[in-house]
DNA sequence: GGCACTGTACTCGGATATTAGATGTCCGAGTTAACCCGG
DNA sequence: CCGGGTTAACTCGGACATCTAATATCCGAGTACAGTGCC
């Protein structure tokens, strides 16, 4: 899995305790010390999945696009990572000696079967968790983090 | 995902189908049209997990080293794709402002736990279906494919 | 003083290198079985 | 005819190329703001 995936999900994070205001790239970068271009490389594939919006010039950079009720981690990982399954399945069976080209191997395979159904759930799980979620642990946990990331963001220079 | 680990359980079902007999990669991967040398690594890897075992020389080859029901799909995905996790937390919070290089961020970090629950639920699926169970599901529905692959086995040229 | 225009600095966006890992190939170590030769 | 030694063929095993995709970087298109000159 692409490691984008772990910078946009705390980008999110971080993205919706400074409302109201378009963050650049590299501010966000900035924060974790990631390499600056990459990152941005990242939040351009968000903005095409319609997470995040961005706007060019000065004043401008990333915001996000909806409530964060409304993002989930597989919303995420699909824009990240895109929307194929770890599995694979290249229906073997069609090349094996009793293959039939009418089949539809991906379906029928019993192989194939058991991997969908597990990576389905994977899948659902994520689904079923928003950065809503995540946000409200996190601030479960360490209360002060939103306010000490906001006045983090504020001092930074340059 | 590593394409192997289709080749690998479609192998390894098929040697269930041909037992007290040890059988090559070579004609392993006629049976499928697949590379040899290649199919021969993933086989490999099966041996050094403990799920093949393998002979040398003349009448060589693979044959399964344990009982089907006591081989999960984990076991095979583990052994060709390696331990890892698809998502590997990098932690990196260490590298943001309030980084604690004592703290254990793969296990504190939300996203982080978030991530790994839901790859556990996709590990604990596929820990809980065994070859014998795909083997059974496939009897089931193609009554005639465990002998189907004997005879083409069988008559198998060269 | 106010307003329009121009220029500049700053941002995202995609095209372009670079590197790591998956994919594919090849040859050597080891082993078995067959064959040959001698008894 | 039988048995032992030799040889040769066949197999796995890991070392060695190749190729795709992730990683990282760079420069151009677009935009808002500030500064400047004109009314």
């Amino acid at each position: 899995m692409n490691e984008g995936v772990e910078w946009a999900m705390h980008s999110c994070v971080n993205l919706n305790w400074i409302p109201d205001e378009a963050v650049t790239a590299k501010r966000l970068a900035a924060f974790y010390d990631l390499p600056t271009a990459y990152l941005n490389k990242q939040l351009q594939a968000l903005t095409r999945a319609g997470i995040l919006s961005s706007t060019s010039g000065p004043k401008g950079g990333f915001q996000l696009a909806r409530p964060i009720e409304r993002i989930s981690l597989l919303d995420i990982v699909v824009a990240i990572d895109g929307p194929d399954e770890a599995f694979r399945c290249t229906e073997i069976l069609r090349s094996g000696p009793n293959g039939d080209p009418k089949q539809d191997y991906v379906k029928t395979c019993v192989i194939s079967q058991a991997m969908r159904q597990a990576e389905l759930g994977y899948r659902r799980e994520l689904a079923g968790r928003t950065i809503a979620d995540i946000v409200a642990e996190v601030e479960r946990t360490y209360p002060n983090a939103a306010e000490s990331t906001r006045t983090w963001f504020a001092n930074l220079k340059s």
